[in-house]
DNA sequence: TGTACATCAGTGAACGCGCGTTCACTGATGTAC
DNA sequence: TGTACATCAGTGAACGCGCGTTCACTGATGTAC
């Protein structure tokens, strides 16, 4: 083993930090594998030791994005979720909006995602399960489970689809807007919890 | 004038309609100039006697895209929405998850959008203040404008996310997930109707 | 009514460019002696 | 300790391809006489 052994592994990570954060700030077509590899401090030549193909990366980068959005949206709380409402808020923020580069990867690619290779989309629906099983969880367990089910899923599509249209409209109205979504999440949730 | 005055405007037309579905179906980077211009009829070279770039292309094609989807939307439910509760629950349809390319464009291509050229933007932020604007105006003029704005921001929130993640899905998992999302907007949307 | 003409919508070859992928190679490394 | 070696991570030229855009042209059309 003429290398340290993890060298291999930390260099493969290093392309797969790069592919998460590009691929969530420019789009997945938009980011060539050149770009990343230049990203990582290597050349092109040497992504096909470490990834089959460019698909193949994709699949991987939206699962590592998915943890890294975690972490970071738990930091904006300081300390980790204590419930739905609190998560939401943490989603539905202004630093997540303006951030799409450390946040969720389903909010920043998901419809090109959905267009993906197979191998894409095996990985999007698996995480989109986790998240939806992961909401649930925050809410009290005293809660029927297919209540808890359905407060995630609601929940979930508007965290999504309101840091969405947050980052399509123009900066003045963006913090009314995301307070807007906060309020009805808040009202919406209130009465289960 | 050589030709019928409407020739040109009804080509531009069918050049728009067929960007209009392409772009919701495989996304605003995967067409190409060339195979619109082949589903419209005719060849590539032509384009630039009718836009002056694809992204001005793209901008109007949203604005189009915007305007067919409400019709097939508002066809869904057979007569115009009586209500914000009735656009949400046929927005939320399983046809509406499994038609991008006559659905809503924000759904289809939002985060895309959101990268795009200024013009793009522009049409962007003003489709999606048009339809929250549309949305409110489906809520009883009695509730307080603060209430009715807070409302249909959720609602549109939460109908964008939950198409998105939707089709994001396998398919044995999207038709419940559908109806959490409905059931949820229902019991958020209900104390103020 | 029939013909010559000017218009201009649409054609298709060509441009420079960047993409994903392949492959013969280079050269830094840990190991064996 | 010092040197020869085998390994293999990373390099960079090359591939075929499709992109957005330009432009000299063709040919269908309504109009003028």
């Amino acid at each position: 083993m003429p290398w340290p052994k993890e060298h291999k592994t930390q260099t493969r990570d290093r392309v797969l930090d790069a592919a998460a954060s590009a691929f969530r700030e420019a789009g997945v077509t938009q980011v060539g594998v050149g770009e990343l590899m230049r990203r990582a401090g290597l050349t092109h030549g040497g992504f096909y030791a470490h990834f089959n193909s460019k698909d193949e990366l994709i699949a991987e980068a939206l699962a590592y994005a998915m943890e890294d959005s975690r972490t970071n949206l738990d930091r904006l709380q300081v300390g980790a979720a204590k419930g739905l409402l609190e998560a939401a808020n943490a989603y539905l923020s202004s630093e997540h909006a303006s951030h799409p580069e450390m946040g969720c990867p389903i909010a920043a690619l998901g419809p090109e995602l959905t267009r993906g290779a197979p191998s894409v989309r095996q990985s999007l629906s698996r995480e989109i399960r986790k998240r939806l099983d992961q909401l649930a969880d925050l809410i009290p367990h005293r809660i029927s489970a297919q209540r808890r089910r359905r407060e995630a899923a609601g929940a979930l599509a508007c965290m999504v689809g309101g840091i969405i249209l947050t980052r399509g409209m123009k900066q003045p109205e963006r913090a009314g807007f995301l307070a807007d979504c906060r309020a009805f999440l808040a009202e919406a949730l209130a009465p289960a919890e």
